[in-house]
DNA sequence: TTGTACGCGTTATCAT
DNA sequence: ATGATAACGCGTACAA
């Protein structure tokens, strides 16, 4: 593998030299400069970054730990932070945690180890201590999507609880009054804004708060499909379902689906985050849809300000609204309402 | 920042020693290990992984390129890619193309630099010369779901003719005689392999391939709608449409739906790979899904036992069979069939 | 403008 | 079983 000193031999110059054309650095003679690239250029010279980052303490890698690359919500986060760390350069390693706190730990660890500059992270859970390792090692870090009370760095995440406010309150104007929640796990943010959403507009129309209509699970398919169920063997059954997430709503169809029942004849349905190409497939759904592909962008810029900032910045916190979609409007109410 | 000599120092031990209990090489006294490991712990050193690279010549970071995160067929590649590499303590670099070749060069360079182990990469285009620096710079490769002729490395991909032929089979049985196949671009083999299933397909079922009704545009949602709009504009209209992929299919279904059309009703859909919860939003579609994960996990595994390997292996090409979901029968065929 | 000397933190090699 | 030395490839500090 040819070195820069290789490079400095043939080109009759010092290393430092060359360090300096690569890095198009003041302080090189025009002439110099155009014979050392040549000599780059005809030995095929490809600069050692990890020689370069030992030197120079960064290694202009970040890294996105998320729960599920599956989730498209997640996917156009990563594709956010992605598309803003390679205009600047750097590199995104990318981690799944699928929710368990062990492989968070074991990911941290390692990334730790091989000295990322920055971390953009959505905690499996709202544990302060899970996450002092990063302190310790002076590791930048953003909270994506999640809070964790107590952590002091940038978080970015969207105002779901305005989201849920704002879904639960137009099931209400379509008339609706037994809503049901289907919620994520209470021990990250969202599930708890969404919550605090629900329970605000439902106040805001003047309706009790029954809280036997309040489930919660995690934010997968099958969690919703199974507190479907549940809710769907009621007597009477709610007459519309908030879905905390897009995967719990397709979790929900699925339910509906299987016992027969139509959106948004038998029952309406409205969630958290866009279902990709719904529109195109089968345009019923309402949604809150969360700004995920700027939640990613934003979080990546506020990453690396931070780490080109020469002094200490203060935790900045971004909250980015949510858009409503009505794709049609949710139609009649279902039979089981007076 | 703790080092390696730090904690010598502090353990009365060699740096060697040091190395060696973190790597778990043999040849330490138990009790020292332990006297060492413990300082380790009461100085939470994080050893250096980036000088650790530079001096053994292993990053431990693979690198995946593709053509767009977006994609659900995709982020399942990825997600098996990342599941195998951290198996092995792998890192993953994730890099979107976006099909442009502009980025992909981009992307390469600064991968090269990086010294990442190897890179699992779905090219832009066919072009030899466009992977030439990885042969220069001797780093590994495995091409995945698209093959470059003359290119020796690894590949991995679904068998999309044995897909298209199965779908297209399914059609005729299902008595349409024109239909219509709308393409990705003709430069990448997936798109040439699809097309020669289609037509074997038809030639099987006794049936002319008219080349007026074989359309290319490329492998995204947009190109399926414009392309889907010039078919239904033909009179008379073909009676089935087959996607190349899934989201040129998402594309149809929008133009079928802006036309007030149907499927199956008024037209049938097939497609090559899964379109994600689609069972649960509307069972309609029949598709030939690639088996994704297993594809991303392949390609990782390949590239890290050629990594392990101490000579140099053969190039290997693994074919991984496509799995034909019926959601339902496609129904009668609509009326423009006689 | 250009160059010399050294260090970043680790491990390979060789020695004890 | 343990250690001394050098080297991985680059950039900083300082010198010329």
């Amino acid at each position: 593998m040819v070195t820069i000193r290789d490079v400095a031999r043939q080109a009759g110059v010092a290393p430092i030299t060359v360090s300096r054309v690569i890095n198009q650095a003041a302080g090189v003679n025009a002439a110099t400069r155009a014979r050392v690239q040549q000599v780059i250029d005809e030995m095929n010279y490809v600069p050692n970054t990890l020689a370069k980052s030992l030197r120079s303490r960064q290694s202009r890698l970040l890294a996105l730990m998320l729960s599920d690359i599956t989730n498209p919500f997640w996917t156009t986060v990563a594709r956010g932070v992605e598309d803003a760390a390679s205009e600047q350069g750097f590199h995104v390693i990318l981690c799944n945690t699928d929710e368990d706190p062990a492989k968070e730990a074991t990911y941290l660890n390692l990334l730790l180890q091989r000295r990322v500059d920055g971390i953009i992270i959505a905690p499996t859970t709202n544990d302060l201590q899970r996450l002092a390792a990063l302190k310790r090692q002076q590791t930048a870090c953003v909270l994506i999507d999640r809070r964790v009370a107590g952590f002091k760095a940038d978080v970015v995440y969207g105002d779901s609880g305005e989201g849920a406010r704002r879904l639960v309150a137009h099931l209400i104007e379509l008339g609706h009054r037994a809503i049901a929640l289907i919620n994520g796990p209470a021990t990250i943010s969202p599930a708890g804004d969404r919550e605090a959403g629900y329970r605000a507009a439902l106040t805001a129309g003047g309706l009790p708060v029954d809280d036997t209509l309040i489930l919660s699970g995690d934010f997968k398919q099958t969690s919703g499909y199974q507190l479907a169920r549940q809710l769907l063997a009621r007597e009477p059954r709610p007459t519309a379902i908030f879905a905390a997430n897009n995967f719990i709503a397709v979790g929900v169809l699925q339910a509906l689906s299987e016992a027969g029942l139509r959106v948004p004849d038998d029952l309406s349905l409205v969630c958290i985050d866009d279902v990709p190409h719904a529109s195109a497939i089968d345009p019923f759904l309402t949604v809150a849809a969360q700004p995920a592909y700027e939640m990613g962008a934003t979080a990546a810029r506020l990453l690396m300000e931070r780490l080109a900032a020469q002094r200490n910045l203060r935790p900045r916190t971004v909250v980015l609204p949510p858009e409503l979609i009505i794709r049609r409007s949710s139609g009649p109410v279902g039979q089981s309402i007076a």
